[in-house]
DNA sequence: GACACAATCTTGACGGTGTCAAGATTTTCG
DNA sequence: CGAAAATCTTGACACCGTCAAGATTGTGTC
C-alpha cells in the first residue's frame, strides 16, 4: 500500500496518467510534459522516476501486458478441463483487449518502444503472457485438436495469426472487402476453426 | 520524365530522402526538417508539396506498398500454373520485404499514419496489394489445397497470419523460446504448411 | 531529537520539432 | 511580355525531450 510522502507515489500516477492520455488523445498525443501536468507535477518531475520517455513507455507497456495477462488468465482458468474452450475464449479475450485498449495495444506492439530488451520487467511480462498461450496450445495438442508439433512453434503460429488479423483490422487495412461483412471477432473465430483438427469422433 | 524547373522535382526527392532517413535512423529519426535538409531545401519547403508530416508519411507508405506489390508480383507471376508455389513464394517475398525494409514496413503497418482513409492513393496501393493475396488464395482453393470459404475472408486469415508472425518477430516479441532455434522464414513456412490441406493423392 | 544525506520536485534553459505567415523567386500561360 | 500561380526562403511560434541548478522534503544515524 503506497502511502503519500512527498507528493504521493508519482511513479504509478505517471503511468496511470499516461494510460489515460493514450486512451483520450492516442499515441501521437502522449508527451512527457502532458503526463507530468496531468499528474499535477512540473514538467521535469518524471525524471526522478524515469530516465527518459522511452522508460515511461516501457512502464506503460509493461502495465498493458500485465493487464492482458490478467484478462487472459481470467478467461482461461474456469475451463482447465476444456482446452478447446480455453483456446476460443482466450482468443476472444485477446481481441477484446485490443479493441478496448487500442492505443495501449499499439504502444505494446508497434515498435514505439525501441529497445525492449533493455527493460527486464517488460520482457518478463511479455514472455509470461506468451507462456500462457503455449500452455493452452499444449493442452489442445494433448487432446488431439491441434497437430503434433513443437508447442512453442505452434504457439507462435497461432498467436501470430490472431495478432496479425487484429493488427491489420486496427490499421484499417482490411475494411473494404471483408470487415464490412464480418467483424474482427468473426474473422478471428473463423481463423481458429481453420486451425483445429477435425475430431475423429 | 520529370524535368528540373525550380530546384528539381522536389516531391519525389522528399519521399526518397524520407525512405533513406528511415533506413538509416529508423522511425524515430524521421523529421520533416531532416528530410528537407537531405533534399537540399529549406525547412519549410516541403509544405509546397505536402500539407503536413502525416502527408509525407502517407506518401512514403504508399511508395512502400507499391514496392511490396511489385516484389509480390515478381515472385508470383512466373508460376501462374502452380498456385501452391505462388503462395509459398509470395509469402517468402513478403517476409523478405519486411526484413530488408524494416522501418518502411513499420511505417506502413504500425499505425504511425493516423487517418489512412484520408489518403486515397495509400488506400488504393494497399488494397491493390491485398487483391493479389486474394487472387492467389482463390487459385489455391480452385485446386483444392485450401479449404472452401469466402476467398477474401480466407485471404485475411492467411495474410494476417504471416503479417502477425513477422510483426511479432520484428518486435523481438518471439525471440526467447522460438527464434533461437528457427528463423522467421522457417516459422512462416511452418505456418503455411499447417494451413494447406492434405492432397487426396 | 538534531543533523547530514538522499530522494523528490521546481525552475529555467537548450536545441530540435511541426507549422504558419510573409515575402522572394521562378515558371507558366494568356 | 506581363500577370498569375507555383515554388522556395526566412523568420517566428508553441511544443517537445532533456539537462543543470537549486529548493524542499523524507530517512537514517548518533
Amino acid at each position: 500500500m503506497p502511502k503519500k510522502y512527498h507528493h504521493g507515489d508519482l511513479k504509478n500516477a505517471l503511468i496511470k496518467a499516461g494510460v489515460e492520455i493514450l486512451a483520450k488523445e492516442g499515441v501521437g498525443g502522449l508527451s512527457l510534459r502532458k503526463v507530468a501536468q496531468r499528474a499535477g507535477v512540473s514538467h521535469s518531475a518524471p525524471y526522478a522516476h524515469f530516465p527518459d520517455k522511452q522508460s515511461l513507455i516501457a512502464a506503460i507497456s509493461t502495465e498493458g501486458f500485465n493487464q492482458l495477462y490478467a484478462e487472459l488468465e481470467a478467461a482461461i482458468s474456469p475451463y482447465s478441463k476444456n482446452p478447446k474452450k480455453q483456446l476460443l475464449d482466450g482468443v476472444k479475450a485477446y481481441v477484446r483487449f485490443a479493441e478496448e485498449n487500442t492505443d495501449t495495444f499499439k504502444i505494446m506492439f508497434s515498435g514505439i518502444l525501441e529497445k525492449e530488451k533493455d527493460y527486464p520487467t517488460f520482457v518478463e511480462s511479455s514472455s509470461k503472457t506468451f507462456s500462457l498461450v503455449v500452455m493452452v496450445v499444449q493442452a489442445c495438442q494433448d487432446i488431439g485438436i491441434l497437430p503434433a508439433a513443437p508447442a512453442d512453434l505452434l504457439a507462435v503460429t497461432i498467436w501470430g495469426q490472431i495478432h496479425g488479423i487484429v493488427s491489420l483490422a486496427l490499421e484499417g487495412q482490411v475494411s473494404h472487402t471483408v470487415l464490412e461483412q464480418y467483424n474482427v471477432q468473426d474473422v478471428v473465430s473463423f481463423a481458429i476453426e481453420q486451425m483445429l483438427l477435425r475430431q475423429p469422433n
